[in-house]
DNA sequence: CCCGCTTTGAAATTTTTGGTACAGCTTTAT
DNA sequence: ATAAAGCTGTACCAAAAATTTCAAAGCGGG
């Protein structure tokens, strides 16, 4: 991944780059400029200067500074700069695609980057189809009390999936792992209960006792977790795991988020009908509150 | 966000398609204007009208019916159109580039993983080294209290990196934005305080407000929003946009969980001789616990 | 805490651009 | 051959865009 590519490209350093590297010697209107053109490269720069500088929440005038700043005669000269830019990398199949382009985001950025996208490629092609549909399809029923639980790290993404499908769907809830604060609600838990668990590497005894007690009282329990299997897999009905290696001291959750948004996607879609009235409904609520 | 479709809106024909259709019933000059177009489609249309018809060797005026008779209210129209169009164009190949292995996986998990690989591409291309960097100084500078904060579904990345700085380096807080939990302890937020604020599409007032309460009162402020940039970069010192675009009713965080992940590491890295101790000390905690 | 320097945006100004009216030319049908 | 219909371009106008000016606001250094 690091390269010292032999066909070092000797084309001049696009604009985008220039822009990154002199980032941190622009005062703050030119950075705002800086960041949304470089969002939407090249496209924010090729409406008007106010429009330009509407998207970016600064004036005209600082617009027009950050583009003379940058060596062009004027904000005609830079669009058309732009547009080259651009007609040379769509002309050239090269350009684009492949993997994150050569020597942009810093360093430890982009090598996180890669090992992430590997990460979730290596996940999908491991997730047996059968069991993402079985475990959307759990998830969509709605007459199924769904509780979400994780571990220290994990139990954000427990947070994170519950946050979504309390806007989805009713009869959700999260559940802290600490036992006192579940003991006591897993009285109510039944045969119709599903718990979705999150649980990687230093597998937590806690949400391991919290997901193994809801197994014996008869709930439906799923499981995320790694490829090399939280013990709840013993007692979950549908396990899927996810990649987590990371270039760094700690694992990264980015695989467990990619299926808890799938998840989510996948049940919106599928419960549409009572899912639109009910997220409008919520939309509503939370206008209301504003005033 | 809320559209009536879950899915994606089927293509409309391109312009490009649609001018090659009707080329029979055009006059002379809108020939030649549309044959001017199709030939570097679509930059020929990208410049002035002036610059359009001296390419095609007629009149601004057969220009301008020529767009007209497209359907266009006028030429900045037209313009609006072809730049939307090679936007899409350009950003939907990037999916397609490293494409999952055919027929792995669940279709919807997916679709759904290439999109999120191509948000996690583009928000490393976007990313200032320099501003990755200026953040990691700032988290690493141990005599600074940090704070996480973020919205409803943001909420649960501010959570997941307050559990992981937690642990790095001391003088970590998780602040919820609802007002009243957090406007007392604002008494508390100084010059030395840095406040990392969560906040995407749909920004949230109170996110909003108590970053700009911090700001006020002298903290600084670090952002991490969505392209679009939520009004809090306005007092923002430092901006991390991620790219959100899920097909699904609902935007994707695996962006700002890759920066957030990625400033961990880095952090961890940077304060590997404070840290290695203090995690130690956390993991002797635990495992006595655990008795 | 105050002063000087830098940065910033509102408003005025200038330049450019898109749009329109109209007259001449070409073509076609009778 | 001639009149009618339809294109096309020149000249002009209006609108919008870019740019400059200037005063206020913010920031950093003493």
């Amino acid at each position: 991944m690091l390269d010292s590519s032999p066909t070092a490209a000797p084309e001049p350093p696009s604009l985008a780059e220039r822009i990154r590297h002199e980032m941190a010697h622009f005062t703050l209107s030119e950075k705002r400029a800086a960041h949304v053109l470089l969002s939407h490269y090249p496209f924010a720069g090729l409406d008007t200067v106010a429009e330009f500088a509407a998207r970016a929440g600064i004036s005209a005038p600082s617009v027009l500074r950050f583009v003379t700043r940058m060596g062009f005669a004027g904000f005609p000269d830079f669009q058309k700069h732009l547009r080259e830019e651009l007609e040379a990398q769509l002309l050239s199949p090269l350009a684009k695609s492949d993997p994150i382009e050569r020597g942009s985001g810093a360093p430890a950025l982009r090598s996180f980057a890669e090992a992430v996208i590997a990460n979730i490629q290596a996940t999908v092609e491991n997730i047996a189809p059968a069991e993402f549909e079985a475990v959307v399809a759990l998830l969509s029923d709605l007459r199924r009390p769904v509780h979400f639980t994780g571990g220290r790290f994990t139990g954000a993404v427990a947070r994170y999936a519950e946050s979504h499908f309390r806007i989805v769907r009713g009869g959700v809830s999260l559940m802290e792992s600490q036992p006192a604060l579940w003991r006591d609600r897993m009285i109510e838990i039944g045969r119709r209960d599903v718990v979705v668990a999150f649980d990687i590497r230093r597998y937590q005894e806690d949400v391991i006792a919290l997901s193994e007690t809801a197994a014996a009282q008869g709930a439906t329990v799923v499981l995320l977790t790694d490829p090399w299997l939280s013990p709840i897999a013993r007692v979950a009905k549908h396990v899927l795991p996810a990649h987590v290696a990371a270039p760094s001291n700690w694992d990264s959750s980015a695989g467990l988020l990619l299926l808890t948004e799938a998840l989510v996607a996948a049940t919106t879609k599928r419960l549409w009908e009572t899912a639109r009235p009910r997220m409008e409904a919520v939309e509503r609520l939370r206008d209301s509150e504003r005033n």
